[in-house]
DNA sequence: AACCTGACGTCGG
DNA sequence: TCCGACGCCAGGT
């Protein structure tokens, strides 16, 4: 109760509402925004609200919405396109280069003023340059 | 009401 | 590092 108008309890709604936040030139896994979702959305639940996206389809990103390994669920080269017209780079394997384009999620601010929660920082992000072992 | 399928993720070989 | 099996939850039939 007592959410901003703009708000809805629709759980896909509320899924789209986060797909909305992620900016052009990046990505996000399903995963990422079940866990800004929260309230027991898991990544299964993201790729059913991404199917029965519909006309929604115009107003939601999501091309920018990939799986976990960085590659694309969808069939034929739509979404890579899509993509790429956005300045994301992909690697030989046909894999979103993660380092360089993964969102790191909402800002505080704006996930508490509609009832979601922020991602976890992510550790580590360039590992090929602290290789000393020993 | 039950079963099947899927725009995922994790684990083990 | 790559591939297959299993577990998940929600919709459609």
């Amino acid at each position: 109760m007592m959410a901003s108008p703009t708000d809805t309890q629709d759980p896909f709604e509320r899924i789209y509402q986060v797909c909305e936040q992620v900016p052009s030139g990046q990505v996000a896994t399903y995963g990422d925004i079940a866990a800004i979702v929260g309230q027991g959305c898991d990544a299964r639940t993201v790729g059913h609200a991404m199917a029965a996206l519909g006309s929604r389809a115009a107003s939601v990103p999501w091309q920018r919405i990939i799986n976990r390994t960085g590659g694309i669920s969808t069939s034929g080269p739509r979404q890579r396109e899509l993509l790429e017209e956005e300045g994301v780079a992909f690697d030989d394997k046909g894999h979103v280069r993660m380092d360089a384009h993964h969102w790191a999620g909402p800002s505080e601010a704006w996930a508490r003023a509609h009832g979601f929660t922020v991602l976890p920082p992510r550790d580590a992000p360039a590992p090929a340059a602290q290789l000393k072992l020993f």
